[in-house]
DNA sequence: TTAAATGTATTACAGATGTAATCTATAGGT
DNA sequence: ACCTATAGATTACATCTGTAATACATTTAA
């Protein structure tokens, strides 16, 4: 499994929003939201080609990248994990505590409800 | 915010569950899933303690240790962080991702309606 | 054609973390 | 009253991470 820090998912998610990219564009997108040194991305980027989680094209003497993971699929392994690690495997527990906080919104809770009737649909079949 | 590591973390988890317990008393606690040396829970119990995220008593030389965090103030603090981070604040996605993997079980949903149906109860008194 | 600019690669360095070993003080046995 | 076993405190050390600076290569402007 592909470990990815802090730091180096922010520079994922860039990419997994647009792609390809290239360093300056990965610099850009990232100049809104965090305060970090050209050189520090270019670390970011080059240390996520290492691991694995990025490949690249080169375009002239600079590289476009893009990802070699897909969002989704990280996103539910760290569900996993995190749910594994923190909730003994129950997402439930997880919900209550976003709802007992007021953080769930009416968007969320038609959401979950869709995914109830989905599963409860999903029960029947045969 | 009191930063836990994950091995960390297995040590509060056992004084969660139990408290207070003496330093061997954690080793052997943790015994049965880690396979750790008595130093190493050791300065895990230490850096919790530096952390402020453990206190003691002292019991003839040895310590008796507590958690000063609740566990559900600390799941509470990591399931928003986690959610901000991989699915933009938003918890749905999330719950999504385990139904997608089918690790729903009924008891989940049945607890899931729940937390709905008290949601829906509080949206209506004013 | 040569020098400057710019892109990537390499090196840096402190703090956190995993995983202990060693040091020090003292409770308890003889 | 001592010695020893043991508890906690301190030190160790490699790797990962955040955060760059410097080195190197090569495109391109003059």
């Amino acid at each position: 499994m592909i470990e990815i820090s802090n730091a180096e998912l922010s520079v994922m998610q860039v990419l997994w929003q647009r792609q390809p990219l290239s360093a300056n564009e990965v610099v850009a997108a990232l100049g809104n939201d965090k305060d970090w040194h050209e050189k520090t991305v270019k670390t970011l980027l080059n240390r996520l080609v290492s691991k694995g989680a990025l490949g690249f094209d080169k375009d002239g003497r600079a590289y476009l990248y893009y990802p070699l993971i897909a969002e989704q699929d990280y996103q539910l392994e760290q569900s996993r994990s995190f749910v594994e690690r923190i909730f003994a495997g129950r997402v439930a527990p997880l919900v209550a505590g976003f709802a007992r906080q007021n953080k769930l919104n009416a968007d969320d809770v038609q959401q979950l409800k869709q995914l109830i009737a989905d599963w409860e649909q999903e029960q029947h079949h045969d």
